[in-house]
DNA sequence: GCACATAGTTGAACGTGTTCAAAAACTACC
DNA sequence: GGTAGTTTTTGAACACGTTCAACTATGTGC
């Protein structure tokens, strides 16, 4: 059960390999005899280490994420005001992931299947998704904007789905430089900005709930049916 | 190129098959093999009506569009807020979707793929979405509720992309008679109805105009990726 | 009726992801 | 240093989606 030094090895020479592959070739091309072969083992033995092909891809998920909280730094912690912090996080991102566009479409693929390991709502990738809500959290807690306290609980959860929705579309834009998400991105957080401004009126106090509550609903069900 | 009687009803025989199968045993075990036993075919001759398993998946997607403007029908006419009408657009998808829950997984993992055929802003499937659209187009118009022109035009495009996540939640949904898929669905097009209302409001005119402009760079955007 | 072209059909073959029984390498204990 | 047990590695084998060259059926012009 415990992990030997050498099996260690193996397995990182295998997710090199294959994250190489996949950055080169795009994920169709690099097939697993591919991938065992660059790593200098047997095909079987990347099974051993990875369960499927797409474990391959949860472990790239697990990778771009730590480059990901790595980019975002302490300089966040400089930027005082909802929107600025968000638009650093929001930035980070998107440069982390672009290295990797030629072959994030086929992660998404995936990712809607309720079936694969690769789903955000799946079990195996809640720690990940839990950790990917906690940089959010950070945005929303660092901000010295006053926001009611039912809705700042749930902002994070909020963040990350909006943010998983740009990436979706990063996948699908092939503008130069990706600049159509960067529009996108920065107009939305502007526009994501004013509704929190609009949902801390008094006046909101209806909409506000019954949205939260479906937002929370949202969650219970993921977290129910991840379990 | 033009289809003779006979090559139509083998075309209609395997795409029956393959139905049959998806809805018995779920996408993966319907393997092509499979659907071709059954539709006294070879192997290589559904290829040759169906350009791969996807497309089979494609036809399944245009049936039950067919089948959920069937059951809409003409009672949609007597409905005459936006809300009754929109709830019942959403419960005749619900119903006309439930047989094919077991497989429609599948569905949804290709949905999130740029290269494929069945990705929603693809080519290949733009007829679809723009009859899809029509339908809610059909909601919104027939509601006597007074709506600016600008939100008026986009609205549609807005419920359909609305209509696409409950159908995604509904994928992941395995709770009884899909309880929290109907639940979700009625708060959610309670809340949208709330929106709306809000949205109409004078002092909401920026926000209203920073969000149609996200919006409409989205709509722009999947065009031109599909052209 | 015959020749020709087109439409429709076949099944073997390819490369893929994945599985698994067996072999090899390693560790622990005497 | 030999033996037993465990971890790691191997590569052949399987079922799948897909391709394609060859074959058959069907319609068309004379």
């Amino acid at each position: 059960m415990t992990e030997r030094p050498k099996a260690a090895a193996t397995k990182a020479r295998i997710l090199e390999a294959a994250l190489d592959l996949f950055r080169e070739r795009g994920y169709e091309a690099a097939t697993m005899r591919a991938i065992a072969e660059r790593a200098g083992v047997a095909l079987g033995n990347a099974y051993y280490y990875f369960g499927s092909k797409e474990h391959l891809i949860q472990a790239f998920y697990d990778r771009t994420h730590v480059e990901h909280v790595a980019a975002v730094g302490t300089k966040l912690d400089d930027l005082k005001d909802l929107k600025s912090r968000l638009l650093w996080v929001m930035r980070k991102k998107l440069e982390t992931i672009e290295p990797y566009h030629r072959f994030a479409g086929l992660l998404f693929r995936s990712a809607a299947d309720p079936n694969s390991p690769l789903n955000p709502l799946s079990t195996e990738s809640q720690p990940v998704r839990r950790e990917a809500t906690e940089v959010f959290r950070r945005v929303v807690e660092g901000s010295r904007r006053r926001i009611s306290p039912e809705l700042r609980a749930e902002l994070p959860n909020l963040l990350w789905l909006y943010h998983m929705g740009i990436v979706l579309f990063w996948i699908h834009d092939t503008s130069k430089g990706r600049r159509r998400t960067w529009r996108l991105m920065e107009r939305s957080v502007d526009l994501i900005v004013k509704l929190v401004g609009l949902a801390s009126l008094p006046l909101m106090g209806p909409v506000r709930r019954a949205a939260l509550r479906i937002v929370e609903e949202l969650r219970d069900s993921a977290e129910k049916s991840a379990a």
